[in-house]
DNA sequence: CCATGACTGACAACGCTAAG
DNA sequence: CTTAGCGTTGTCAGTCATGG
């Protein structure tokens, strides 16, 4: 098993929202990516630049991040040629590392959009290094930029940011000084390819939560009322748990609910409501164990929502 | 039958971070 | 500028029980 830890850069388009191309919003124009053995060891390198087929000139957003002139990027290979290279180059038995969950969601929009996507089988279980990042050093799931973590772990700046191979080198070299144990147990799934029925659902366990990625609904309404959704089971016995608190939104997306097991005791529940391209709803649901102090601080919550709707009625 | 208050869920908008 | 995730606030329409 090899490690592929890679990072893109993208482009938009340039004359704003209103002209781009729905499908596309954001199109791949470059790959970076560094190969580790099973000991976090570097043994190979690769770079791509894409020639762009649907935006031509830079966003000046795009053009202020990016060290990347126009006369690089004609140089480049079609996206097809270049994610072909990219996935060859990869190999077998591979597990994917990324610096923040957009890379792994805009190269599956673009595959995509190039009828390609049965390229990458999904969905994809990887390594979302800046989310482990914050676990392994500030103890939070804190959204750090990569050039933060570099400065945190007093790794040498040699080369400029915001270049697909640079970015992934030092992603790499991030990932080399994380705890692999903290690592492994805090993997990400990537749901672009969401589960489509029941039998793809997916269920899994962590240290101390459990995770749910339910098919897909018509509607919001019609996943809140799936009896599997809006389950709750305990983490460590799998016998339901009685609802203390049945589940409330906080807001579009999200819903929260307290549940209690006899044996093991209080529960928080979480549902999040994605949408798909397409317009249908999936939710993720997580259940995790939690204390006396966190089943009270979920009953204030929902009784401070209360009271904030009690208050404006009456102004 | 209608009006009222209490409450709920759904939605948009905004504010913060990150990403390009 | 645009996306995405996370949160908050504000508005609105619908439900329910109550009371006339």
């Amino acid at each position: 098993m090899n490690y592929i830890v890679f990072d893109l850069e993208w482009n938009q388009c340039p004359y704003g929202k209103d002209r781009e191309n729905k499908r596309l919003p954001f199109e791949i124009i470059e790959f970076g990516a560094v190969k580790l053995d099973e000991n976090r060891e570097v043994i190979d390198k690769f770079q791509q630049i894409v020639k762009p087929a649907v935006y031509h000139r830079l966003h000046y957003r795009t053009k202020e991040i990016l060290n990347i002139d126009k006369n690089t990027l004609e140089s480049g290979l079609s996206f097809s040629k270049s994610v072909r290279r990219f996935l060859r180059w990869c190999g077998e038995d591979v597990v994917f590392c990324t610096w923040g969950p957009t890379d792994l969601i805009e190269l599956q929009r673009n595959l995509k959009y190039y009828t390609m996507l049965h390229f990458l089988e999904g969905p994809v279980r990887y390594y979302d290094l800046q989310k482990i990042f914050g676990i392994a050093c500030e103890g939070k799931k804190n959204c750090r930029s990569l050039e933060y973590a570099i400065d945190f772990l007093k790794i040498e700046k040699t080369e400029s940011f915001h270049r697909a191979l640079h970015d992934a080198w030092y992603t790499a070299e991030v990932f080399a000084k994380l705890p692999i144990e903290v690592v492994e147990k805090n993997y990400s799934i990537d749901t672009y390819q969401n589960p489509k029925s029941k039998k793809e659902e997916i269920h899994v366990m962590f240290e101390n939560y459990s995770k749910y990625i339910s098919r897909e609904f018509p509607t919001k309404e019609d996943a809140m009322k799936d009896r599997e959704v809006v389950s709750t089971k305990c983490i460590v016995c799998n016998n339901t748990a009685k609802k203390k608190i049945r589940w409330f939104s906080m807001n579009t997306k999200s819903h929260v609910c307290l549940a209690y097991c006899p044996e093991h005791g209080y529960l928080k529940g979480k549902i999040r409501l994605k949408k798909t391209d397409e317009g249908n709803y999936y939710v993720v649901k997580t259940v995790k164990k939690i204390n006396e102090e966190e089943a009270v601080e979920i009953r204030e919550k929902r009784n401070l929502l209360r009271e904030k709707r009690r208050e404006k009625r009456h102004q």
